[in-house]
DNA sequence: CACGTCACG
DNA sequence: ACGTACGTGACGTGT
C-alpha cells in the first residue's frame, strides 16, 4: 500500500493563484479546479499511490483547537471566486473514488499530521502533497513530502530535508518557535531572525535543550538576553507551530483505499464547468446535458459507430445529386464526408470539386476557406445550409478559438478517437444538429440564416477579390519616411548625447527620466510610461520630445503600414485580407494579415497611405459610410425623443447635444462646447467616467463630472436604458443586440469592483456596438446580392465597421452607388433614419474627402 | 510570449 | 489606494 495525502486547501489555493482566471460561459470560475487536478493528477502519475486522501479545512472552524484560532485570526477568507470552486473540487474528488476528509474544529494540516503518523506507525509509505513548507515537520521514516512550487514540485525526505536545513525535520517547529512565522501569526522570540534561529536549532535541536543549556551556551550577550526575555513566547510559538497528530479521524489506512470512479458524475460536473482538457486527460466523454436528453433520436444516432467506407466516382455523383444532408470537412486538400451512418474520404481533386459545387445540402465547420478554394477555381460552394463554427460563435462569442473536439465535449457529443482521421467528421453531424438546435432555442435562428450564413460567402468573395495597391507609390513613400526617420534618429542621439534604441520604452525611459531628469509621469508595471500622452505633456520641457514623437509616428507608418502592406501584396498587385467572422465579442468583423480596418486617416501624413489603395484601370472606388450609426442606435434603443428628433431633422447631433447640456440655444454653441459635447457623446457609448472625459477634453475632473451629470439629466432615457441593461445583464448573465445576438458578461459576477465596473461598461456598450454590427452585416449581404444580380462588374471589397467600399467600372458606378446607399439605409427600420454618405474617387483617399 | 505602444471604428 | 471608456490587430522590445 502506498498512501498519497493531499493538503487540499493549500493545493487549491496554489492552483487558484497560479492559473489565470478561467470561467465557464455562465461565469463560474474554474481555474482553481483546473489547476488543482493538474497538480494532483501529475502527482498520481508520478507516484502511483493505491490510496488517496484529500484533507480540507472545515468551512466554519470552531475554536476547539489552537491552530484554528490562528487560522481565523490571520488569514483572510477565500475570495468568492475561489470559494465557489471548493464544492466542485470535493465532488470531483469523491467521484474519482478518492477520500475527502474534513474534521470539525481541525485544520487540513492536522489531518495530514494524523494520517502521516498513522502511516509511520504501521510502516506504510506515504507522500504528503502540499504547497506549504510547514508540513515538512511531518517528514520521518516512511513519510515524505512532495512540495508544490511555482515551478517543478520538490521531493523531500529526511535526507533531502537535512541537506537543505541542516537539522532534522521535526525541529522545524523549534525553528519556528524561535524565528516565528508572520503568515501564521507565530511571533517567535522577538529579535531572533532566521540566521540565528537556524544556528541554534542546528546546535541544540529542540528549544527545550537550548533553554536547559542557556547558561553554558556560547552565545552573544544580546542573543542570550533576547532568548531569556522570550522564553514564554518561544514555548507558545512552538505549540502554535506544531501540527497535531491526534485529529479524531480514522487511522485505519485501509479505509482510504481508492474506490471505483463514478464516471457519470465526473462527466456531468466537468461538462458543467467546461473543463474539456481535464476530461480528455481523464479519458472520459462529456455527458449529455439534461436539455438534450429528451432528444433521444439525435443521441441514439450519434452513439452508433459509423462505418468507414470507400466511395466510387459514380457513387459520389449519385450522392451529390441527392437531397439528403451531407456533412463535410476539407482539411489539407482531403475531403471528409459523413452521411447516414457512413464516413469516407476523398483525395481526388475532381471528385472534391464535384461534391463541393453540387447542390446537395451541406453542413460543415468553418466554410469560408472552402468558399475561397472554390472561388480560386472560378466556382463557388453550393448549397451550404449550416456552418457549425458560426453557430458556436453565436452561442458564445467570447471563445478564443472554436475547435470541433472542444465543442463536442461541451455539447455532450462523444468523440471516438479510435476512428483516427475520421474522428471529427464522424462527430460533425451530431455537433451540427445540436448547435443548430441551441441557436434556434436561443432565438438566434434569423441571425444565423439571414445574416451570418449568407455573410460567409460575401466575406470569402471580398477576400478573394482583394483591393489593389499602388506598390510603387508605397515604396517611394516608404523611402521618404526612411530618410526622415534617419534624420530624426540622428537629431535624437545628439540631443541625448549618445545613441540608444528609441523604440525601447525601457531605454527611452532611462534617457528621459534619468539622464535628462524630466519629470516622470505615470508608471506602467514594468517602468515609466513613455506613451504619446505622457510625451505630449513633456513637449515644452525639452526639445528632444518633439523629434521622439515624430520618430514614433514615422516608424509606425514605415513598419506597420509600408512594410506590412508590401509584405501582403499578391502577384496580382492586390491585397487579400482575411476577414474573421468569429473573432469579436460584439459581433463585429475583424481583419487580419493584413488588418485593413486600421489604415491611418486621422493625421494628414498617415492619410497619405490611402492614396495607394486604388481602383483597377477603368474603375473607381465607392466609399459608403453610415453617419453616426452608433448614436442613432442609442437614440433608438433608449427611445429618447429629444435625440430622435435631432436625427429626424438631420441636425448636427453634437451641436444639439451641447445645446441640451449647456442649456443654450444651438446658435450660441461655441466650437469648444460642441467638441466637449462630442466627446461626451462618444464617452456615453463606452460607459464613460469623469476622469477619462477630463483627460479627453482637457478640463478638470470635476468639470467633466458636471458635464456627464448634465448630459444624463438632459437625456434621462439614456440613463434608464443603461441602468436597465446592466440590471438585465446581472440577472440573466448576458446582454443582447436588437437582432438577438448575445454576449455573456461574467465580469459582472466578479468580486473585484474594477472588474465589475468594466462589466457594466461592456453591458452598456455591447448592445450598441453589436447592433451596429448586425446592421452593416445585413447591408453587406443585401448589397452583395443586388450587385451580383444587377451590376455584376461591381465588387464589394472592404468593410471598416461602418463603412463599405465597392470597386466598380466608371460607367457602372452610379448604379452601384445607388444600390449601396439604398440597401445600407434600409437594412433596418428604426425610429430614427439611418443615413449613408457615398463618395467616389480613384483612390480611397479621394473617395473619402 | 508578454508588454507597451499605436493604428482604426 | 488604485485605476480610470468600448471593440480590434500589428509591430518591436526584452525576458
Amino acid at each position: 500500500m502506498k498512501l498519497l495525502i493531499v493538503d487540499g486547501n493549500s493545493i487549491l489555493n496554489r492552483a487558484y493563484y497560479g492559473v489565470k482566471p478561467l470561467t465557464n460561459h455562465a461565469g463560474i470560475f474554474t481555474n482553481a479546479v483546473y489547476g488543482f487536478f493538474n497538480i494532483l493528477l501529475k502527482a498520481v502519475d508520478d507516484l502511483s499511490p493505491t490510496a488517496i486522501a484529500v484533507a480540507f479545512d472545515m468551512k466554519a472552524p470552531t475554536f476547539r483547537h489552537k491552530a484554528v484560532a490562528s487560522y481565523k485570526a490571520n488569514r483572510k477568507g477565500m475570495p468568492p471566486e475561489l470559494a465557489m470552486q471548493l464544492p466542485y473540487t470535493k465532488k470531483l474528488l469523491t467521484a474519482m473514488g478518492y477520500s475527502v476528509i474534513t474534521c470539525e474544529g481541525w485544520e487540513a494540516d492536522d489531518i495530514l499530521g494524523t494520517l502521516a503518523q498513522a502511516s509511520a506507525d504501521s510502516d506504510t509509505d506515504c507522500v504528503l502533497l502540499t504547497g506549504d513548507r510547514d508540513n515538512l515537520q511531518l517528514i520521518q521514516d516512511h513519510v515524505s513530502v512532495r512540495l508544490c512550487t511555482n515551478k517543478e514540485p520538490i521531493f523531500f525526505d529526511t535526507d533531502r530535508f537535512f541537506e537543505e536545513y541542516g537539522f532534522s525535520p521535526i525541529h522545524l517547529i523549534d525553528l519556528k518557535a524561535l524565528m516565528g512565522d508572520s503568515s501564521d501569526n507565530i511571533s517567535g522570540v522577538p529579535g531572533i531572525g532566521e540566521k540565528t534561529a537556524t544556528g541554534l536549532v542546528r546546535t541544540y535541536g529542540t528549544i527545550e535543550a537550548l533553554y536547559e543549556n542557556l547558561d553554558t551556551a556560547q552565545l552573544t550577550p544580546a542573543v542570550k538576553r533576547k532568548l531569556e526575555a522570550g522564553a514564554e513566547a518561544a514555548k507558545e510559538s512552538k505549540w502554535l507551530a506544531t501540527i497535531a497528530k491526534d485529529a479524531p479521524i480514522s487511522t485505519n489506512l485501509e479505509d482510504y483505499h481508492n474506490l471505483s470512479q463514478d464516471t457519470d458524475t465526473l462527466a456531468a460536473i466537468l461538462t458543467e464547468l467546461e473543463l474539456f482538457k481535464l476530461m480528455q486527460r481523464l479519458h472520459i466523454q462529456p455527458s449529455v446535458d439534461s436539455s438534450s436528453a429528451d432528444h433521444t433520436s439525435a443521441e441514439s444516432e450519434s452513439n452508433i459507430k459509423p462505418e468507414v467506407v470507400a466511395i466510387s466516382k459514380s457513387e459520389l455523383e449519385q450522392l451529390s445529386n441527392s437531397q439528403q444532408i451531407i456533412d463535410f470537412l476539407l482539411k489539407d486538400s482531403i475531403l471528409y464526408l459523413a452521411w447516414e451512418r457512413n464516413v469516407t474520404r476523398i483525395t481526388d481533386p475532381l471528385m472534391i470539386r464535384t461534391f463541393l459545387c453540387s447542390d446537395v445540402p451541406k453542413r460543415t465547420f468553418s466554410a469560408k476557406p472552402v468558399y475561397r478554394k472554390c472561388m480560386e477555381e472560378g466556382r463557388t460552394l453550393g448549397n451550404l445550409i449550416l456552418d457549425a463554427e458560426i453557430c458556436a460563435y453565436l452561442l458564445n462569442p467570447s471563445v478564443s478559438e472554436y475547435q470541433i473536439d472542444k465543442l463536442c465535449a461541451g455539447a455532450g457529443i462523444p468523440l471516438d478517437s479510435d476512428l483516427g482521421d475520421y474522428t471529427e467528421i464522424a462527430a460533425l453531424p451530431a455537433l451540427c444538429k445540436q448547435l443548430e438546435r441551441e441557436v434556434i432555442e436561443q432565438d438566434m435562428e434569423q441571425l444565423l440564416r439571414e445574416i451570418e450564413m449568407p455573410l460567409i460567402e460575401v466575406l470569402a468573395d471580398m477576400e478573394h477579390t482583394g483591393v489593389r495597391l499602388h506598390t510603387e507609390g508605397v515604396e517611394i513613400f516608404g523611402q521618404a519616411l526612411i530618410t526622415q526617420i534617419d534624420a530624426l534618429q540622428k537629431q535624437i542621439y545628439e540631443l541625448a548625447g549618445h545613441s540608444f534604441n528609441i523604440l525601447s520604452p525601457k531605454q527611452l525611459g532611462v534617457v528621459l527620466f534619468e539622464e535628462l531628469a524630466l519629470p516622470a509621469g505615470k508608471k506602467t508595471k514594468t517602468g515609466w510610461s513613455t506613451n504619446a500622452e505622457v510625451l505630449e505633456n513633456l513637449r515644452d520641457q525639452h526639445s528632444i520630445i518633439e523629434p521622439i514623437l515624430q520618430y514614433r509616428k514615422l516608424t509606425k507608418l514605415s513598419s506597420t503600414y509600408v512594410d506590412g502592406l508590401l509584405k501582403a501584396v499578391s502577384p496580382d498587385s492586390r491585397i487579400h485580407t482575411c476577414y474573421r467572422q468569429t473573432e469579436t465579442r460584439t459581433g463585429r468583423i475583424s481583419s487580419t494579415e493584413p488588418n485593413l480596418q486600421n489604415i491611418p486617416v486621422r493625421t494628414e501624413l498617415g492619410r497619405e497611405m490611402r492614396k495607394f489603395f486604388i481602383a483597377e484601370e477603368g474603375c473607381t472606388l465607392l466609399d459608403a459610410d453610415y453617419s453616426q450609426i452608433e448614436l442613432r442606435l442609442v437614440a433608438h434603443l433608449c427611445d429618447d425623443e429629444n435625440m430622435r428628433q435631432t436625427f429626424k431633422e438631420n441636425r448636427d447631433i453634437h451641436r444639439s447635444t451641447a445645446a441640451q447640456v449647456f442649456r443654450l440655444p444651438e446658435d450660441m454653441i461655441t466650437k469648444e462646447m460642441r467638441s466637449a459635447a462630442k466627446a461626451v457623446n462618444f464617452g456615453i457609448l463606452y460607459g464613460i467616467g469623469p476622469f477619462s472625459l477630463s483627460k479627453d477634453i482637457g478640463v478638470s475632473v470635476k468639470k467633466a463630472e458636471e458635464y456627464i451629470n448634465s448630459y444624463l439629466d438632459s437625456f434621462p432615457s439614456i440613463r434608464e436604458f443603461m441602468e436597465r441593461t446592466v440590471e438585465q445583464a446581472k440577472e440573466t448573465g448576458y446582454v443582447t443586440t436588437l437582432f438577438g445576438r448575445k454576449r455573456y458578461v461574467p465580469e459582472l459576477r466578479a468580486s473585484n469592483k474594477m472588474t465589475q465596473a468594466a462589466g457594466k461598461r461592456i453591458a452598456m456598450n455591447t448592445p450598441v456596438q453589436g447592433t451596429a454590427a448586425d446592421i452593416i452585416k445585413t447591408a453587406m449581404v443585401r448589397v452583395w446580392k443586388r450587385l451580383k444580380e444587377e451590376v455584376p462588374t461591381a465588387r464589394l471589397i472592404l468593410q471598416i465597421h461602418d463603412e463599405l467600399i465597392v470597386e466598380a467600372p466608371i460607367a457602372d458606378a452610379p448604379k452601384a452607388a445607388d444600390i449601396l446607399k439604398t440597401e445600407m439605409e434600409n437594412s433596418c427600420q428604426l425610429s430614427v433614419p439611418l443615413t449613408v454618405e457615398v463618395e467616389e474617387g480613384k483612390s480611397w483617399y479621394d473617395a473619402k474627402g
